[in-house]
DNA sequence: GCCAACGTTGGC
DNA sequence: GCCAACGTTGGC
């Protein structure tokens, strides 16, 4: 049982489109770095779960929490010639590119803003707020996790 | 294997 | 829209 933070633009895919979804799930597809995929592929599991973060929006920050409802296997998006994702040095047999299915699970009340958690002391190892950092899929310490998820509850901003 | 050039990410 | 930081590509 670990716990995970996605990025997304919501403008492109927000929380609110994953609770609109069936079943409320998505295959989260599209991630071209390897160090995500190599989460994707080796650690994310079935049962974990996730702070989904909206980046490059009005506010960012994290807007709720998914579970992993299957953990990895080929991303279809870079066999597919019309994707935007797609990877023609990729083939079936040797997929270079991995995805995961994830489920709503709840929206903060209020997003937790980027700048909220910049300011908490307490959070020093998340990736998220080490500079330069642009992982789009990273892991949270259970530590970690629970006084985000206690921020974001008690968040007034 | 080095590294310059380029493309992308993402906060502001 | 700007731009710093990062990751990838490809010539050598």
């Amino acid at each position: 049982m670990a716990y995970w933070l996605f990025k997304t633009e919501p403008d492109t895919f927000s929380i609110d489109d994953l609770s609109n979804r069936s079943n409320q799930t998505e295959p989260w597809d599209g991630v071209r770095n390897y160090q995500a995929r190599n989460f994707l592929r080796d650690d994310v599991t079935e049962g974990d779960s996730v702070f989904i973060y909206h980046s490059s929006c009005k506010t960012v920050g994290i807007a709720g929490i998914a579970t992993i409802s299957r953990s990895g296997y080929a991303d279809s998006t870079q066999f597919n010639p019309e994707s935007a994702y797609f990877d023609p040095k990729s083939t079936p047999e040797n997929p270079r590119w991995f995805c995961v299915d994830v489920t709503f699970k709840e929206k903060f009340a209020r997003m937790l803003s980027l700048k909220q958690i910049k300011s908490m002391p307490q959070i020093t190892t998340l990736a998220l707020v080490k500079k330069g950092s642009r992982l789009s899929v990273m892991p949270v310490n259970e530590n970690e996790w629970e006084i985000l998820c206690r921020a974001a509850r008690e968040s007034k901003a």
